[in-house]
RNA sequence: GCGCCUGUAGCCCAGUCCGGAUAGGGCGCUGGCCUCCUAAGCCAGUGGUCGUGGGUUCAAAUCCCACCAGGCGCGCCA
């Protein structure tokens, strides 16, 4: 059985060699795991800086790591050699390429993917109001979640991706009003349900802002709802369902996926925000306003904050979105160990209320938040009200068609009208995606259509391409991927050829990294690596015209090798892995 | 005003959590490479006061403080 993670089985022999060498040359037993290093690949796989024992054992660096180098015998899997104040250790290039190639072969398209933990994580996302359809200022939720979610189950968990439909509060029932009374304004022309109820919703947003008297169409249709009116909650879940409908195939064509759908007046209608919200009612830092709407003193209850009131009822005692959120987690904390919300940033003092509201209640209130800052118009915030808006469905048109022209261009005289559209699609959805993710959370965006559909450099199409290079020698070479005959790794010793296997090796131990961070955005950069390392080694080493046999074989192995975790790399990042573009 | 986030070459972005060996890519620009496994590729060159100023440290893009600039939040909205 061979190792899934070749690096880590490489690194925790170079923890366990620096363990030893300190222990035999100064008698030192402390745990130095997290001390290890790992440096740029010219100077070494792994490194021990010195520096850190130097002024306890009164010696320079250097000679610290020197007399560490002393203390180690010769090892068969690892070279050591102390250079400056750096012990460092590197893979001898036989052992790294025969375990990762073996690796590779045994685990093939599950690569990458650690045994299951059983760790149950619910991973809630999108959750956008069924108002309209998804713009691109909150595509980035479902993107970046979405290969979260994929980072997070390679790392072995069982991880449950839920949308949380918001289909009672104020808005919900401001689109039921607009689909009710405002007909005329439902865009006929739209192909779409959620483009089609989102001319009706603006409507009547408009129009409740201007009239006053209108106030009662919404708080009439809240209270019903709320009050367990049947008729009325199915003309809430009517609408709603038609907006989601449109909404969730957007998430398909992006492809995104949700475990569950999470109707918000579930909890509401069979009493849990109800029980909640007379628990919280019991709490000393609870108070009550003469009009009759509850609030939480937040201040009492430790949150250092500008806006001390949380109101969780209103005066005509319907719920808000804080208490019936609080009932949400405190739900999900029963069907899951591990909760993740990944919000936009404008939700962090929400989160904060709701986890403290949480612990108030004696509930637990652990809960990952992942933030991601706004994806934005170089002419301002993105605005359904302003029309200052690009929806998630015209940038999958314009990548797809962008994508079209651009195989077109290239290739239109040697494939097929069916193959230019397979590629299309796969190229203009996988640019897109990558381009979103590859951009930690916390940063805003400001988008522009040539920097989200360039296919060139560090680009989905980039990866995609040296995937298909893969694919093209082994189908010239007569076969199928993942079926290549055993080669023989010790043939492979050209620099290029190492590398390669040296960043394939990679792999298992960086999907850890990234799951227990929580971050997707590093995937990409690996994507880029990956690809970058197999294009020298496509430069550098002929496959099929190699100098025999024996070494076309081995190299056919590592082109395997490389199609495979490309692909999987690829996968995590919801990008499909075309054979040939 | 208070709180949180961001500030790395003309442009976009890694690296920042857990401080260490010359700050990495890409785009752009200049020049070169298709009788040779797909040129969506490759090679060479160009370009950086890591927002500013202090501090901690043997060592700071990374930690601490102040300031500047941009974003977000501070609803009986979600």
């Amino acid at each position: 059985m061979a190792t899934r993670d070749p690096w880590s089985a490489f690194k925790n022999e170079a923890i366990a060699l620096t363990a030893e060498a300190l222990h035999a040359a100064y008698g030192i037993t402390d745990t130095i795991d997290h001390l290890i290093e790992e440096p740029d690949p010219e100077l070494a796989d792994f490194a021990f800086p010195c520096y850190a024992f130097s002024q306890e054992l009164g010696e320079p660096p250097h000679a610290i790591a020197q007399a560490l180098e002393e203390a180690l015998p010769p090892r068969d899997a690892v070279t050591i050699t102390a250079q400056g104040p750096y012990l460092n250790f590197t893979i001898k290039p036989d052992k790294l390429v025969a375990t990762t190639l073996e690796s590779i072969r045994e685990h093939g398209s599950t690569y990458g993917h650690a045994k299951p933990t059983n760790k149950n994580v619910l991973v809630e996302h999108t959750s956008a109001n069924p108002t309209g359809p998804l713009h691109v200022g909150r595509a980035r939720n479902p993107l970046l979640a979405d290969t979260l979610v994929r980072i997070l189950r390679a790392a072995g968990h069982h991880v449950t991706a839920e949308y949380y439909v918001n289909d009672m509060g104020r808005q919900a029932a401001t689109l039921v009003y607009g689909a009710e009374e405002h007909q005329d304004a439902l865009d006929e022309d739209a192909m779409k349900e959620d483009h089609r109820l989102v001319t009706a919703y603006q409507k009547a947003s408009q129009a409740l802002e201007e009239d006053e008297s209108l106030e009662p169409q919404i708080s009439e249709r809240l209270q019903a709802f709320e009050d367990g009116d049947e008729e009325m909650a199915l003309r809430f879940r009517e609408v709603v369902t038609r907006a989601m409908t449109g909404i969730r195939a957007t998430l398909e064509r992006a492809n995104v996926h949700h475990d569950n759908m999470k109707f918000e007046s579930e909890l509401v209608l069979n009493g849990t925000v109800d029980d909640v919200l007379e628990r919280l009612k019991k709490l000393d830092a609870c108070h009550q306003e003469d009009d009759g709407a509850w609030y939480l003193d937040m201040e009492a209850l430790g949150l250092d904050t500008e806006k001390p009131q949380l109101f969780i009822a209103r005066s005509d005692g319907t719920t808000l979105y804080a208490t019936r959120d609080i009932a949400y987690h405190m739900d999900k904390h029963q069907r899951a160990d591990t909760l993740i919300d990944v919000l936009g940033e404008d939700h962090k003092l929400h989160a904060q209320e709701v986890q403290t509201s949480m612990e108030a209640l004696g509930e637990n209130g652990d809960i990952d938040f992942v933030f991601y800052n706004f994806v934005s118009l170089p002419e301002g915030s993105m605005s359904t009200r302003a029309g200052r808006v690009v929806y998630l469905d015209d940038l999958l048109d314009e990548s797809i068609e962008r994508a079209r022209q651009e195989v077109t261009e290239r290739r239109g005289d040697e494939l097929d009208e069916e193959t230019i559209d397979r590629v299309a699609r796969q190229v203009g959805l996988g640019a897109l995606r990558f381009n979103i993710v590859s951009v930690q959370a916390e940063k805003p965006i400001e988008f522009r259509w040539e920097n989200a559909l360039n296919f060139e450099g560090a680009t989905a199409p980039f990866v995609q391409y040296s995937h298909a290079r893969t694919c093209g020698i082994l189908e010239n070479a007569g076969h199928d991927p993942g079926q290549t005959p055993q080669g023989d790794a010790s043939l492979l010793t050209e620099d290029a050829e190492i590398q390669l296997a040296r960043t394939l090796a990679r792999f298992p131990a960086l999907v850890k990294t990234w799951a227990n961070q929580q971050k997707a955005h590093p995937v990409t950069s690996y994507a880029v690596k990956t690809a970058s390392a197999f294009n020298d080694f496509y430069r550098d080493c002929p496959v099929l015209q190699a100098d025999d046999e024996t070494l076309k074989t081995a190299r056919l192995s590592l082109v395997d090798a490389a199609r495979a975790t490309l692909a999987n790399t690829l996968d995590l990042i919801g990008i499909d892995a075309p054979a040939s573009m």
